[in-house]
DNA sequence: GAGCAGACGTTGACTGGTCAAGTATTGAGC
DNA sequence: GCTCAATACTTGACCAGTCAACGTCTGCTC
């Protein structure tokens, strides 16, 4: 408990000063900037970054707001919606990148040594919802 | 994120099911029931947990309406209240642990050998805020 | 081609938590 | 013994997310 809420926060906070997003913003900004074409289903984009359906409309009810973010509709079935990566949020995505990777590097080449990283993506990536996290986890097992 | 969520939720689900509380409320009894006395100043408490003093007071009021906990007042300083566990609440904890243990190590005697939860403790209680995190949890080197 | 189960997305009501501001109390310095 | 900064706690306004219910659309089956 502690230590997760300890540095969500922390993080939320230097992303929020940065630039005015919050973790969950990042990973679903990182996800879409990673994805094919650079949108996603709305559902995909929620399994992918953990939420549920209506958590991903709020969430990008948010980034649209800020045109970080668009939709797109899909011809061939009218119930989807894709989301997708504006200018503007790939843009403010480089950005946000660079502080918070620097932020998240800096805690654990801290506290870990290379190989010690890379045991804990190895495990942590064995839990329920991790699946493929630990191969979207940039520098995973790079970092010196 | 994902993988936090996730298990965050099946664990609240788990404990919702079995005894009506959230894993922050179980964290909480947890830890008035192993302090001197059973009772803890609210803000220490709220430290351990990893909340905020008003989540704390929130969390607290939850608690007292059910009677699992109750108020107490220091008489050397005033403006101190401890949170107090109350029998109800002991028996309630008593319960929730055999099922949200079970769950928790079931979780990871699934994935990880004895020697790799030992790892994970030890990496993990690096994390800024896991400090005593780890010293406090039940059965981390034991577990066979 | 009508009916129906199932998927996608949104909405309203709620929860668990935050932050900022306020009250009450304490203790140290003068 | 007054003043003032600091500490403990609570409260109101808010935020991010959940769940349940709903509307819409699709594709299968008959």
């Amino acid at each position: 408990m502690g230590a997760h809420a300890a540095m969500t926060r922390s993080f939320n906070a230097d992303l929020q000063a940065s630039s005015a997003i919050t973790v969950t913003d990042f990973e679903a900004l990182r996800r879409l900037a990673s994805a094919e074409g650079g949108r996603m289903r709305r559902v995909d984009l929620a399994t992918a970054v953990g939420l549920t359906a209506s958590g991903m409309t709020r969430l990008l009810d948010g980034l649209e707001r800020a045109a970080l973010v668009c939709k797109e509709h899909c011809s061939s079935d009218a119930r989807v919606t894709y989301a997708a990566i504006t200018d503007t949020g790939r843009a403010l995505l480089h950005t946000a990148a660079e502080s918070h990777l620097e932020a998240l590097a800096a805690i654990f080449s801290e506290r870990f040594s290379p190989a010690e990283v890379d045991q804990l993506v190895t495990l942590l990536g064995r839990l329920p919802g991790a699946e493929e996290d630990a191969s979207s986890c940039p520098g995973a097992a790079a970092e010196g």
